[in-house]
DNA sequence: ATACCTTAGTTGAAGCTTCAACTATACGTG
DNA sequence: CACGTATAGTTGAAGCTTCAACTAAGGTAT
């Protein structure tokens, strides 16, 4: 990184087209997942990184982690899947001042029913147009940013 | 668009990466400016769009478009940015439906001060670590899904 | 063992966004 | 010109996120 705080030309450019992408694509995604199943995005994604865990469970900390959340807005988002049966606190045998989230049979079942109109959103919104040379810069483009953004927050 | 539905495995870590980043950059830049400027993300974008157009005003339909956001959202805003002197709103001479949001001065030096503590957020956590094609990519790439993000939304 | 620091999680309040309902004005068509 | 419709914007309520304050438990050094 040199001196100069600003951006160059390219950077602008760039920039514009980032911001114009996650300004929309999660209002987007929402209004699909909102009409087609009653949930908001991030509800899903909670549950869809649920049943992908060893039993369908996982300790808070790592979950909010692993959604890129703090763990307040998981608790509230939590409290509301529970509130509608699709997932359980439980205490962590391990760790008493830990609460592992265990996603129901109902919970379970909500995700396969949702997953593939959320998946063509995100197909049809995502990587129409993309070949897969943009797939993978896009993958490592993101990856990198992804990391910078991991370390600004422990650092 | 081939008739599957679910995402192969390039796409499947292109996704997640990009996901990582629509979920937590968002939050970076908010802390930085926040802290910084006590603005949020989007009160800046705003006054920033405002501080580059002609006469530093714009009608709140396109100022909506350009910032990627709701009529409705943008209205709340205004009145906030409003309410601490930093914008106005006036009638549109060409259009009695339309009201044009103009920046004041105050709105301006607000713009102009917290610039550069956002600039080199943008910097230090977009593009400290990508090179030029990296720069190039990310902007063909974005620049896609963006327009893609356009069509479904009055298509 | 005690004292101190850190980590996990919860909670209520405040603030922002979304949604739906509403007003007002412009535009198009017969 | 009148009618229906589309567009610009506002507003209040409901819902979600953030923030700060708090409880509780683990770790560590003395």
């Amino acid at each position: 990184m040199d001196a100069n705080p600003w951006l160059d030309e390219a950077e602008q450019r760039a920039w514009r087209e980032l911001a114009a992408v996650f300004l929309r694509l999660p209002g987007a995604l929402e209004t699909q997942l909102q009409r087609d199943a009653g949930l908001s995005h991030f509800e899903y994604w909670v549950m869809a990184l649920l049943s992908e865990a060893d039993g369908r469970a996982r300790r808070l900390r790592d979950l909010a982690d692993q959604a890129n959340c703090s763990l307040s807005r998981l608790s509230h988002v939590v409290t509301r899947l529970e509130r509608r049966g699709w997932v359980q606190r439980h205490p962590d045998p391990d760790d008493a001042r830990s609460t592992r989230a265990v996603l129901t049979d109902a919970g379970y079942g909500k995700v396969v029913e949702s997953a593939p109109g959320h998946v063509a959103a995100v197909r049809a919104l995502v990587f129409a147009d993309l070949d897969e040379r943009d797939v993978a810069a896009l993958e490592r483009v993101c990856g990198i940013i992804a990391a910078r953004l991991d370390r600004s927050s422990d650092g």
